[in-house]
DNA sequence: TCTGGGGTCCTCTAGCTC
DNA sequence: TCTGGAGCTAGAGGACCC
């Protein structure tokens, strides 16, 4: 291990949530859950305001709307992620060449590599620079960790959370992690800290007090060495730039239990039709295949083949995920179902007949291939995705709140303007178009794509709207603080309207819409806290209302059924609260 | 309450060969 | 010829991470 504290980890704080309310003022200091908002969502990341209310990552997205009601639920827009992830690996790529990408949000950097810092001040230094520019480049914040290993650095990051820079100086490590609990180290997690924890360990001193024999003895060898060394504070991985995926794979969890073994049978075809795509994206075979199926009671079956040589001939995958699927019963219904392949190569010799096949699109089965029953028909009418950006050729850029019931709800607030206001349109409103997402700051490196110039909304919304009604309603007074919703009891309708959301999360499935409105009674609303008829236009996601896969969801109907309605809408996240324009 | 998606790594077991 | 052990690989499942 390094004498200097020359390892940096950055952790970019609730970064979709954070991206989210950066993109759209309205959502500012408010709770935002970003997830799957299907029946089966489960929460990706929830901002800190979200947090306080108990909602955190993995969380069932039921349980995450009981406990925030009034939050605002919206699906990941991971093209948009990508791309700001893609400016901080950038600012990280200046410090040094060495910079090892975790995730969308987290990587780690060898400041001495870079011949960015080779002591304690120099590395400080460097963090803080980042961080600003992070700041500055992208309007988030990130946490940095910096100390002398990548382990180190990790638990550093995650204590300078959020917004902050902590450093380890070499030296005090033992001592500091010593009181912590054994779960503050990587690759302890609930079951191995139960384990640790039925043996009397939960500290992680105990841990290196328990001996190596006896960790090995309690969780086998790989994972008793490393724990132990862990203990220790001795990690000695290098930060490695470049690592090769050794697995691609594609899987979906349906909203609904799959019982009819035809339609498993067609949707693990279109599962391997994905990864294939995906495989041949990535100018790979690989020469395992895996299907994987969770059943109706949530034990999971995996089932491979390995072929003699590495392929990514849809034929051949498909076909291979057709005979595993034989050797599984599937009776009871099955919730998820997912095609891998394993085993990774560059194309090989015998490959070159695969190659001079037609490359798939990742996510369409290829030609011949029968579509699976459950696809949806395109409705008529144009959809709007919740949470998506669009132009209106009066009011500028706005988003997608919700629609459904053929009206679409949009809040015309740009990254830099002040939160915006809230109008409602016909779908099919020729002077309403989708648009890229804003650059989050007007930062000189990053100009703005020229839609609409910051700030620009503020004044040019008025309230002669000939095209869409007026949602302006006097302020009033605000009926109490963020927690509750508007007066009025506001609520949405016709979640299941706004459909076709869901997809670029990968949850082809879990469909859900995010900031909801769409009924009648949304028109002319403006969801305010105050308003006579606040009927909850902003902030909702849905209600877990997704467009199933099973077509007897009703997908893609919007729905005016007032039983239908979720119970819960949006208020203080979604902007029932948010200040006024 | 009811648990995503996309990965990596590890352990255990069984079958095969020498 | 039979048997047992070592070493290897494949297959299955679990734990963990973000």
């Amino acid at each position: 291990m390094r004498n200097a504290p020359t390892i940096l980890h950055l952790d970019m704080d609730a970064f979709f949530a954070s991206v989210e309310q950066a993109s759209k003022p309205s959502l500012r200091g408010k709770a935002v859950v970003v997830g799957g908002l299907g029946p089966r969502g489960v929460v990706a990341t929830a901002s800190y305001e979200a947090r306080v209310l108990g909602v955190h990552s993995a969380m069932p997205m039921a349980q995450a709307r009981r406990l925030a009601p009034n939050a605002a639920y919206l699906v990941p827009r991971f093209m948009l992620y990508r791309t700001i992830s893609e400016q901080v690996m950038a600012l990280l790529r200046e410090l040094s060449p060495l910079v090892e990408p975790l995730s969308l949000d987290e990587a780690f950097v060898d400041l001495e590599a870079g011949g960015t810092a080779w002591d304690e001040e120099s590395a400080r230094r460097a963090g803080v620079k980042l961080r600003a520019d992070i700041r500055a480049v992208t309007g988030l914040t990130g946490s940095v960790g910096l100390a002398a290993s990548k382990m180190l650095a990790k638990i550093a990051s995650e204590q300078a959370k959020p917004d902050g820079l902590t450093l380890i100086e070499p030296g005090t490590e033992r001592a500091m992690l010593g009181p912590m609990t054994v779960r503050t180290l990587p690759g302890v997690g609930p079951a191995t800290g139960d384990h640790l924890r039925r043996a009397g360990i939960s500290t992680v001193e105990e841990l290196a007090e328990a001996g190596e024999d006896e960790l090995v003895r309690l969780l086998g060898k790989a994972h008793g060495h490393a724990l132990y060394a862990m203990a220790l504070a001795r990690d000695e991985r290098p930060v490695v730039a470049e690592r090769e995926a050794k697995s691609v794979s594609v899987e979906d969890t349906y909203d609904v239990d799959i019982h009819d073994r035809l339609r498993v049978g067609l949707e693990v075809q279109r599962l391997a039709d994905r990864c294939v795509g995906r495989l041949r994206g990535a100018g790979l075979s690989g020469r395992t295949i895996v299907l994987k199926v969770r059943r109706y009671d949530f034990s999971t079956l995996t089932r491979s083949e390995t072929l003699r040589g590495p392929t990514d001939d849809p034929v051949v995958i498909r076909e291979a995920a057709a005979r595993l699927l034989e050797s599984v019963d599937t009776t009871g219904g099955v919730r998820l179902l997912g095609v891998g392949v394993s085993g990774l190569a560059d194309y090989t010799q015998e490959d070159l007949f695969a190659q001079a096949m037609p490359v798939l699109p990742a996510e369409e089965p290829e030609k011949g291939v029968p579509e699976p029953v459950v696809e949806r028909p395109e409705p008529a009418e144009r959809q709007w995705r919740a949470g998506q950006d669009v132009r209106h050729t009066e009011y500028g850029h706005g988003w997608v709140q919700g629609s459904g019931l053929g009206r679409v709800t949009v809040r015309f607030e740009t990254p830099q303007s002040p939160p915006g206001r809230v109008r409602t349109f016909l779908v099919d409103d020729p002077a309403l178009e989708s648009a890229d997402p804003l650059p989050l700051t007007a930062d000189p490196r990053h100009p703005p794509a020229g839609l609409a110039p910051p700030g620009s909304d503020r004044h040019e919304a008025p309230h002669q709207a000939p095209a869409a009604s007026d949602d302006a309603r006097p302020a009033g007074p605000r009926p109490g603080p963020d927690a509750g919703p508007p007066a009025g009891g506001g609520r949405e309708a016709g979640a299941d309207g706004a459909s076709g959301i869901g997809r670029e999360a990968g949850v082809g499935r879990s469909v859900g819409v995010g900031c909801e409105a769409g009924a009648d009674r949304s028109v002319g609303v403006e969801g305010e806290a105050g308003a006579d008829r606040s009927v909850g236009v902003e902030g909702e996601a849905g209600g877990g209302r997704s467009v199933g896969a099973e077509p007897a969801e009703g997908a893609g109907q919007a729905s005016s059924d007032p039983a239908s309605l979720p119970k819960s809408w949006s208020g203080a996240a979604g902007g029932g609260v948010t200040s006024r324009p």
